[in-house]
RNA sequence: GGGCGUUUAGCUCAGCUGGGAGAGCGCUACCCUUACAAGGUAGAUGUCGGGGGUUCGAUCCCCUCAACGCCCACCA
């Protein structure tokens, strides 16, 4: 331990974060220990991505994590904060694929599935997980032992497991459908990884010849090169302009093949030309026209995005190529009337940004109608609550209009949906186990299927399979019974739908059980303008850059203050030194009070015994430590923060801390003694406050401030409010006094009076303040560097020469032998002044209203009432006195 | 097109169920005062987006307009 009187004057991080995190991790403070609350207290991390680095987002999910799990271990609860890492197949799956493409100019085909799977899983132990190092750089106090990866084996079982179950149900089926693929991972993806950016594009106005007539069609539309795939042309029927041709048969330019005419109610009179050709294989809209007409279907696209066959001569181009090539031949045809410009939304893959083709497909699909109703009421009556509750919203429209899931990814890298075909008898059949025969046909000619499983399958069954869950003996051991459900989940409000929302479902639907009891939803890490972090704006701020610079506390403070109920929070590095030298000038304190900590008792003093001053900060400290707790259990991080800051920089360190330097100097043993006493108490206070959200600190001037035989801060209990240290008379005091130093100080501001400068004042005072004033004089005079100090009634007279303020209760008057600017003093007391006249006037006009006194709560009557009475005496004095000057 | 949110001091934001507006940072002046210059003391700053309404009283409730942002939804 380093010598208490020779403390370096700034506090730097990396020593403390190096050593404490870990002797917490090897002292098994992270783990689960019942407490005297013999309740649990489970946060399930969100696995990031295995490909992850680090950022802010992540940085303020382990903070408002671990600060909630820090305070609730301290508050006696049991707690599990479980870690874990997600195999983020697509994301994965292309990262090594493109190291792959550079490294070795290979794709994955050249690799073939096992070899290829094999290769990421040997990219995944040599660079994955390097977050989760990180995690612990930020003093995520996460049980390790826990740490799950997605791919793990009980996971693997306990996806396995549902699938099976909900096959054998009848929830999981295949299905040929229209779905949202996407050609560059030549995969199908699901309704939420598509998002649907505004593009630029044209409306493309081609004519399409009537048979038998001489006559057009003008089609409008967006995409000319799905025309080889069109199987009708639709027309409004109430369309008085084209409803007589329904019925005909409308030709297809270039590949001149008839399609009929038919009316359909969807077709919009307004848009393009009130024509819409009909592509049921390639748009949803039309897919449905198509259903209701029996339409045949074609398809035109390859799987990596080209034309197929049924496009002829643009067979093998890309789309974008191929719309040009068939705008040209249509000119070539006289069949191109003319293009206008057109802003619309294009689905693009979430991924892999690029647009994203509607295919038909065969693939595995979820119903997911009944238990998304479920998952609507369990938050509706309130089982899982929402903070802010506002974000209900956003989770209810979800799943009001639930489509049903795409489960299956043509990928390699997942896992692998657990049903198996025959070759020879066609048998299909879900299982948990790998089959190697046919169970119908004793046939060895079978195969397992080759998708894999969208990510957010075994993302949704989280909370309970790392838990153990579905082996038994791995749910008693981690146990499962204690920690599920879990308590809160933290997370961003960007995956409600992908994530919230389907742990919900599931959970229910397996367990009947809703996953966690709240939700905290926090905000969004922005920049200092409120732009989202991107490379391409390259205004991302990295968290362990800042670690390095401020220290892990210091990064914690500021994304904690930032947290409430706020949805984006607009991140500014200078805020991060900001509360770097909150945490310093902790430090500070500290190191002032360190040479006195010997001399303190270990317990306080008895109320008779404590001074005003010192029953005033265990007042302010005692209600700082009510809201603290108030403001962790209702996510008000900020609040908890705001309220901490002030209490240490305004009461502690401004007030107590000055107040005490002339005790600690004097020779009074036993005053010295009681002030050294309190303190360390209230210093002991403090840092347990500031655990949850500084750690490393707190911990480390906690190694100063413990008994030998204490344990570490981690383990301490939270401070509770305590009613017998409150003291409301000493709070009131308190404000008087330093009313009137700051007063005093002001005054000699606007003379320039140097600080040390020492000056004689005078107080006249109402005979009621009398008794506190004299008291307290010795105080205010070494506050306010007063030499002499008077104190006298109200209606003695006043010294000339001299320059005045008024409180409501008092006339502070300042002597002065040199010369004095009458101008400015007369203008500041004139404003002052102003001030009164305009908050009398307030008052009187209210009180003054019949309607008011009648309607008003006599209360707020009261109120104006005194605050009438106090600005009329404080502008009498100023009156007087202005009098005198001029 | 549907929904949600935001608009308060130069910047970032807080203001609980209506009683006359706050914080941090920044800024200005003066200070190396024996915990701290990553500091101290003092100070300035707001038509609480515009308009209307309810009320004795509106930053807060209702209506309306505007700007910005986000989410969902059809590539005619």
């Amino acid at each position: 331990m380093s010598d208490l009187n020779n403390l370096p004057t700034t506090y730097s991080p990396q020593e403390a974060e190096n050593k404490w995190y870990k002797i917490w991790n090897e002292g098994k403070y992270f783990k689960p220990k019942a407490g005297k609350q013999k309740k649990t207290y489970t946060i399930i991390m969100p696995p990031p991505n295995v490909t992850g680095q680090l950022h802010m987002g992540h940085a303020l999910d382990v903070t408002t994590q671990d600060t909630l799990i820090r305070f609730k271990r301290m508050k006696g609860f049991e707690t599990l904060y479980l870690p874990g890492m997600d195999h983020a197949g697509i994301a994965t799956q292309a990262v090594v694929e493109k190291m792959m493409a550079e490294e070795e100019k290979k794709s994955r085909h050249d690799y073939g599935r096992e070899a290829f799977v094999k290769k990421i899983w040997e990219w995944k132990e040599k660079y994955g997980g390097i977050i989760s190092e990180q995690q612990r750089t930020l003093g995520a106090s996460c049980d390790w032992d826990y740490y799950t990866f997605t791919l793990d084996k009980i996971p693997n079982l306990a996806v396995k497991k549902v699938f099976v179950d909900w096959y054998n149900q009848g929830l999981i089926y295949q299905a040929e459908r229209l779905v949202n693929w996407d050609p560059a991972l030549q995969s199908a993806i699901s309704d939420a990884e598509v998002d649907h950016i505004e593009v630029q594009g044209f409306f493309y106005h081609i004519l399409y010849p009537i048979k038998d007539s001489n006559d057009f069609l003008e089609i409008a539309t967006t995409r000319p090169e799905t025309m080889f795939g069109d199987t009708a042309v639709a027309i409004n029927p109430k369309d008085e302009r084209w409803n007589k041709l329904i019925g005909k048969t409308a030709i297809i330019p270039i590949c001149n093949r008839g399609v009929p005419i038919i009316g359909d109610e969807y077709v919009d009179l307004e848009k393009g030309t009130g024509c819409l050709k009909v592509t049921p294989g390639h748009d949803f809209n039309d897919f449905e026209i198509g259903k209701r007409h029996k339409l045949p279907l074609i398809n035109i696209l390859n799987p990596e995005g080209t034309l197929n066959k049924e496009a002829g001569e643009f067979a093998g181009f890309q789309c974008k190529k191929a719309r040009k090539l068939v705008v040209e031949k249509l000119k070539e045809l006289n069949l191109f009337k003319e293009e206008k410009k057109h802003t619309h939304q294009v689905g693009h893959g979430e991924r892999s940004k690029v647009i994203i083709e509607p295919m038909l497909s065969k693939q595995w699909f979820l119903n997911v109608q009944q238990m998304s109703k479920i998952a609507v009421e369990k938050v509706k009556n309130n089982e899982t609550i929402f903070w802010p509750k506002g974000w209900e919203n956003t989770y209810f429209s979800w799943l009001n209009s639930p489509q049903d899931w795409c489960l299956s990814r043509q990928l390699w890298w997942g896992h692998q949906i657990p049903v198996f075909y025959c070759k020879d008898c066609k048998n299909q059949w879900a299982s948990e186990e790998v089959a190697s025969t046919c169970k119908k046909c004793n046939s060895k000619h079978i195969f397992q299927d080759p998708d894999v499983l969208d990510t957010w399958f075994s993302s949704g069954l989280w909370p309970f399979s790392t838990l153990g869950w579905p082996i038994e003996s791995a749910m008693k051991e981690k146990g499962f019974e204690k920690f599920f459900p879990t308590s809160t989940l933290v997370t961003g409000y960007d995956i409600i739908f992908f994530w919230v929302a389907r742990m919900m479902m599931m959970s229910i639907q397996i367990l009947d059980k809703v996953p966690f009891k709240d939700v905290y939803v926090h905000a969004l890490v922005r920049d200092k303008q409120g732009r989202k972090m991107s490379k391409s704006l390259a205004n991302g701020i990295d968290p362990i850059e800042m670690v390095n610079l401020y220290g892990a506390d210091a990064i914690r403070f500021t994304l904690a203050a930032g947290s409430g109920y706020n949805r984006n929070l607009n991140l500014d590095p200078e805020r991060i030194s900001g509360y770097r030298n909150f945490i310093n000038k902790i430090w500070n304190a500290f190191r002032f009070i360190a040479p006195h900590l010997e001399l303190a008792q270990s317990e306080l003093p008895t109320i008779s015994e404590l001074t005003h001053h010192e029953k005033w900060i265990l007042a302010e400290l005692n209600q700082t430590t009510k809201l603290v707790n108030e403001s962790f259990e209702e996510y008000r991080f900020d609040d908890a923060c705001k309220t901490i800051y002030s209490f240490v920089y305004d009461k502690f360190c401004s007030w107590f801390i000055e107040l005490s330097k002339n005790i600690l100097n004097s020779e009074g043993h036993n005053d010295k003694r009681r002030r050294a006493t309190v303190l360390k108490f209230s210093f002991r206070q403090i840092v347990a406050l500031l655990h949850p959200i500084t750690p490393y600190l707190s911990e480390e001037l906690w190694s100063y401030l413990k008994t030998p035989a204490e344990d570490l801060l981690i383990a301490q209990e939270f401070p509770e409010y305590k009613s017998e240290l409150h003291f409301q008379e000493d709070q009131e005091g308190m404000n008087k006094f330093t009313e009137v130093i700051t007063n005093i100080r002001n005054l000699r501001m606007s003379v320039n009076i140097k600080p040390k400068d020492e000056v004689n004042v005078q107080i006249f005072l109402d005979t009621k303040e009398m008794e506190y004033f004299s008291k307290n004089s010795d105080e205010i005079k070494s506050q306010a560097k007063i030499i002499e100090l008077k104190l006298l009634k109200k209606s003695e007279s006043r010294p000339a020469k001299s320059i005045m303020s008024a409180t409501t209760y008092c006339e502070i008057f300042l002597p002065l032998e040199g010369i004095i600017d009458l101008n400015d003093q007369i203008k500041r007391l004139e404003k002052e002044l102003l001030k009164c006249e305009q908050e009398i006037n307030k008052c009187t006009a209210k009180l003054n209203n019949a309607n008011f006194m009648a309607s008003a709560p006599p209360e707020v009557v009261f109120e104006v009432q005194k605050t009438a009475e106090d600005n009329k005496e404080k502008a009498e004095s100023i009156r007087k006195n202005l009098v005198g000057f001029k």
